[in-house]
DNA sequence: AGAAATTTGTCCGTATGTATC
DNA sequence: AGATACATACGGACAAATTTC
């Protein structure tokens, strides 16, 4: 059967009812939503519309998809939401080659050695720490 | 926003723009290109223009697709040399704080945390060492 | 430990309707 | 009018990750 497109498409429409069911906690966070085989079925649309629909809402952030277990509201603040984005600093030193890294970089304990330190902190605390350690400037 | 196509078609930028990536290294032989997917996105183009694209380097044999897996570039002769590509290796493994990393993470000296470790070897010579410092998983 | 079932990921081909050059 | 491109939608098939038995 042909496919006619007036006003909104399907896919929003599905991901609209989707996401009221959601908000109103009829599909509570952390919980996973019906696999896409059932939601064809409900919705009597293909898969493709259903995962344009779920694309939506994993665009919204307010569902994540993890391959071969299924898509699942994400557990955060019910109502507001509000997003704590992180912040990095980073941080760039010259610092001496201690036993471990002298071994690995073949040089000698002391050698000059170049870290970068990046903090990435979400709403104060440390969330992850990275450091890059680099042989000091050497032309190719 | 309307489509005009001034000469060269969309689908043959956008076939360009691919190669130019395969053949600086940005996407190393053998590994799959982003999904029809994500290049719509990425691109802002349809579906059909992406798929005509990719037919254009599988005209050239500079990719292959296989049904239900993707599209990857084909290993054949190398465009650019990449004699020494350099390969990492990683090692993950469960530390105790020090009074540093405590003070960041505003955790007890002691308490566990994760390290994963990227060690990075050109031709035998590490290169670059990453170090990524978390906390213990705690969700999901 | 291993096979089967479930579920998502991706590609294939096709189709309709609209819009612009 | 024809070529190009967009957005939407269908159904089918194979691949890969996870879970279940």
């Amino acid at each position: 059967m042909p496919t006619p497109h007036y006003g909104q498409p399907r896919y929003r429409a599905i991901a609209d009812e989707l996401r009221e069911r959601i908000e109103t906690g009829a599909i509570p966070p952390g919980v996973l939503l019906p696999p896409e085989s059932a939601l064809t079925a409900e919705f009597r649309a293909s898969r493709g519309t259903i995962r344009q629909a779920i694309a939506v809402l994993r665009e919204e952030r307010v569902v994540a998809t993890e391959h071969g277990r299924g898509t699942y509201v994400i557990p955060g603040r019910d109502t507001s939401a509000v997003d704590e984005e992180p912040e990095s600093e980073i941080r760039r030193r010259s610092i001496a080659a201690d036993t471990e890294l002298a071994a690995l970089f073949a040089v000698e304990v002391g050698s000059p050695l170049v870290e970068q330190q990046i903090v990435t902190r979400t709403s104060g605390a440390v969330e992850k720490l990275v450091r890059i350690y680099n042989r000091v400037q050497t032309k190719k």
